[in-house]
DNA sequence: ATATCAGGCTAACTCATGTTAGAAACAATC
DNA sequence: GATTGTTTCTAACATGAGTTAGCCTGATAT
């Protein structure tokens, strides 16, 4: 592959080129997003709310941000992480009202693109179009993992799925250093987005450190042993449809 | 509406007709689905295994089927139910391999569509095209749902809420009696749906059923309390975006 | 008629996980 | 450099939900 200016929408052509063989023409048309505003926001702000309706595609180029539901007495449930590269709500134009809201977890930067912008840069692009149609799936088949691991795996092993998970999310966009990540989150978060405790997240993290399967250090994750976490975790990689075809 | 001849594609075309306004040429589109072969299973019978590639898109007329996963040690997680009038696998052509499994909970019966007969079907009809897609979108949302429940509501309040989106669910495809529509699955099925134990669904029916907020009587499901059971689940029928707009 | 199996139901027991409370470490702000 | 807020970490305790085991009923098959 030829040298290109590094920029924003590199995460989201590497995660697409491991859908669909893409081309630098397909690279351009990508990048003509980043004429679009680009938002900033701190940690802990909503980036949309239940309810609304934002009417507009949002490309996530830096730092996390999550899906998340709540219920009236306040509970919270974070249903889906976004990670750079990340597009989300590609069909704001069907649905009027979002069922779900989008958090900023750690400071954030991303794209707001007007459907009719996107439509622009996919039409007749049909790799294009075949990639993110892809990617929808794949984060539908997350969720469905998701379901899988709340319902059947344990604490442990759903905090070890999940690290698993976001390893190879994040290398798919070119986000790791061996098996080290940046893991800007907090204990909190993980336990909202695993159904589980604080004080039990804490308890379990501690263990998994103990036995040398993981270490968290400044904001990183190393993955220590990585064919015990997995199997620990039952992790089957099938649902992340990273292999083109 | 006219009176028109009973048929297969009913609960189909009143499924669609919740999301977007369709017509009498609409419905005739639909209705050359039923010249696919159509199937039947027992209960307890697979249709479609993780790891395949069907290659063909399926609309449930009777029984109640279900998605589900499993882990190697025999776990298993139902990840969503199939009521007929459903149809899945709609983009069953672009990944290779299923990362889930079909499972008939009762004798069933379904067409399967072959995905350029399907094409064929929508295409030149915007609106049916866009009604399909919002029934995917919605599938999404109750999968995001079920999260919700899964990592926050109690037992109790889990199975609340499945019952009553069971009944909304039902209602739009006309299969409800008042607040009676049979009910054919087991408490297993519930306890594998609900991320609990056969036991536990057990005990908390039985106080549900003491408090006065449900009835299950031969195979059918009567919501004695709807204000109060939609009251302890936290229902918000949002995410069913039965409204069209 | 009898055997078998699926499903509903219950009791006794155990323990994994939540709750409450607070200390300690660290970072950001003025 | 004091203040404030956020995050990590820990202990003590309570309990909700799983596990194991088994009975009872009704339907289906032999």
């Amino acid at each position: 592959m030829e040298v290109l200016a590094r920029s924003d929408v590199d995460p989201l052509f590497r995660l697409l080129g491991r859908y669909t063989a893409l081309d630098a023409n397909d690279r351009a048309a990508l990048a003509a997003l980043e004429e679009c505003p680009a938002i900033e926001k701190l940690a802990r702000c909503d980036i949309a709310r239940e309810g609304e309706n934002p009417k507009v595609i949002r490309l996530l180029v830096s730092g996390w941000a999550c899906r998340y539901k709540d219920l009236p007495d306040g509970r919270r449930q974070i249903v889906g992480f976004f990670l750079p590269g990340d597009v989300y709500d590609m069909n704001v134009n069907i649905l009027s009202q979002l069922d779900y809201s989008i958090g900023a977890l750690t400071r954030v930067r991303y794209f707001e693109i007007p459907p009719e912008r996107f439509q622009d840069v996919v039409d007749g692009r049909p790799r294009l179009t075949r990639a993110l149609l892809w990617h929808e799936l794949v984060n539908s088949g997350i969720q469905r993992e998701w379901l899988l691991s709340m319902g059947q795996r344990s604490p442990a092993e759903r905090l070890a799925h999940l690290f698993i998970e976001l390893f190879q999310r994040l290398k798919a966009v070119g986000l790791t250093q061996g098996y080290t990540y940046d893991f800007p989150i907090t204990q909190n978060n993980l336990a909202e987005a695993n159904g589980l405790s604080l004080v039990h997240v804490n308890r379990t993290l501690k263990e998994m450190k103990r036995d040398g399967l993981i270490e968290i250090a400044e904001r990183k994750l190393t993955i220590i042993d990585f064919a015990r976490l997995r199997e620990m975790a039952m992790f089957n990689g099938n649902y992340l449809h990273f292999n083109r075809e």
